[in-house]
DNA sequence: CTGAAAGCGCTTACAG
DNA sequence: CTGAAAGCGCTTACAG
């Protein structure tokens, strides 16, 4: 495979590289019309395609963004990577998408090879533990958006839920629909993930607001092989809850799992909401209502913003927090 | 952002490039210990990390490869595109991710893209309708796999599902259980994509191997949202099917939907198997009887063929085609 | 054991 | 209107 460069066009077309680049780059102004075809045609000719590579390394832009995911098993994540794609894509940027798997060492790795890769920006979903890297990327005026969760003290923007009003919105359907003793479970929160926090603080402020009694045992928090084990605990109680609020598409599927196995009729033995559409909510049995999250609008600015900050290679980030309200899908589970 | 280049190591260390560069490469061998030490200490100070781009144009390779799925939405494709991942991270490749979306021209976009951003190899679950690229990319001894579909006369190697058999495996289960007006439903089959060619194929010969009388209304194609259209006129027969076989897991879903709206039960009304295992099978009520691909097997030998090919830098392909035997998952909708 | 030089395939002032 | 030259940041024979 004897690979065709601009020089062989050039030769063949009996002109210089210079003019063939300057055709390539649309940059016609100057140029006789009769060498325009003789170019084209010697492209044609020899099949030629530009090396992206080595414009990339004269050009100092690969027109590529990278996008390192915590955990690409959420639903979740799975939208928002693709409305990113999207919007790259017809801005004519191309997207690396890794994924992290929760782990601050594989996050570490990826933001290292993609820099390394030249990515002109990146859009991370953070694992909170790599400060020291982002403090870089923020000194190296690197272009960098973070999605879905936020870092402590490290000002650069972050797209978000209003994750307190996602679990407000479920608190009061429970209540409106007459139940008061309702639990909550998370996954894992100890490496403090924003939207978990948030999650859990806004649950406790809706149980407030409504007048309920704020019962500790009723929020449990684990890892996703857990849940189950969990939920029984909290079905175990000497007052049981009758209504959980899953705080994410995992959770619920756990939940889902266990009232299956366990012969649970929901809402009946118990209600449930989840945080997250899930794909086969609406024709689960029953039809599981859901707090969803505007994903794609979420993705959109993210790679907006993104692209915004490499083009105009501005860091100073005068939004900072962009929060989107979530949407309550009333279905059959409460 | 000023980058810190090469030179600036070499300078700041006191050595030429040519050592830096041999130090990076872990081509120890006639090194000084002190020369070493002032090289890694240099690239400490400064934060130097190597340009990739710079290193893959003179290398010729980019360490990467890519993957042009022919649509993102099946359950299938997610995860298999995972399995091909983890093969290339563990041999130190990275992999770009690209949806054809079920068009020809965007297949034919990224090919051109990917081969232009010098990719190593591709990974294709081919349209079928860019038989001149595909014949290029042949003549050019470009590194290709096919996935999932195979293309009339390109001699490409392709790994995909025994497809005839899936349908033989649940048209026997649906036997074994007593059915004998057994329909069937696939999406649209206007491109003569391998899976579902064969898929029909495959339940037309397992019907006459259980002596049934093949009936020709009883299997339609469809685009996913005419499936309950469809669905509607397949029930709607002066004979009814009593079982459909989902050809994949988008018309699975679209049948859910429907019994779902319609008050049926399955499977007592309508019995169901799906070809594609999907997420919510083993929970949902009833569970879904499936017809399961190992789909991290296809995936890793689809890489696992590809990294070869590319390492060895041969085109001869002397497997062809390969074949993975699907696995019946007996659950309730039968 | 280390360095000077050429080159990967482009782009971009600049000269004419 | 077009071309010669330098340079992007690396690697790799080769010389010493």
């Amino acid at each position: 495979m004897k690979t065709v460069t601009i020089s062989d066009v050039a030769t063949h077309a009996k002109v210089s590289k210079s003019t063939v680049s300057q055709y390539l780059n649309k940059r016609y102004d100057y140029m006789g019309e009769k060498t325009k075809q003789r170019i084209e045609l010697a492209i044609e000719e020899l099949g030629y395609q530009p090396n992206i590579v080595a414009r990339s390394l004269k050009q100092k832009s690969t027109k590529t963004i990278g996008v390192i995911v915590a955990n690409i098993l959420h639903n979740f994540t799975t939208e928002v990577t693709r409305a990113i794609e999207d919007v790259c894509i017809s801005s004519d940027y191309h997207t690396i998408i890794c994924n992290a798997d929760d782990d601050p060492e594989k996050e570490k790795h990826y933001i290292e090879m993609l820099r390394a890769k030249q990515v002109d920006g990146l859009i991370i979903f953070p694992t909170g533990d790599n400060r020291g890297l982002y403090e870089k990327m923020l000194k190296d005026r690197y272009p960098v958006i973070f999605l879905d969760r936020k870092v402590e003290d490290i000002p650069i923007s972050s797209i978000l839920l209003d994750n307190e009003m996602a679990s407000g919105l479920a608190v009061e359907h429970f209540v409106q629909k007459g139940y008061s003793r309702i639990g909550m479970i998370t996954t894992s929160i100890i490496n403090h993930i924003t939207p978990r926090l948030e999650r859990i603080q806004g649950y406790e402020k809706a149980i407030h607001k409504e007048g309920l009694p704020f019962v500790e045992e009723y929020v449990k928090s684990a890892e996703p092989t857990n849940i189950q084990r969990v939920l029984e605990e909290l079905l175990d109680l000497e007052e049981p809850p009758e209504a959980i609020l899953a705080g994410n598409d995992l959770v619920l599927i756990e939940i889902l799992k266990y009232a299956k196995q366990n012969g649970m009729k929901i809402p009946e033995d118990l209600a449930v909401i989840g945080i997250d559409d899930v794909s086969f909510a609406s024709f689960y049995t029953p039809a599981i209502t859901t707090v969803a999250q505007p994903t794609f609008e979420i993705g959109k600015m993210g790679a907006e913003a993104l692209l915004d900050k490499i083009r105009n290679n501005k860091v100073e980030d005068e939004l900072l927090n962009y929060r989107f309200d979530p949407h309550l899908m009333v279905r059959d589970s409460v």
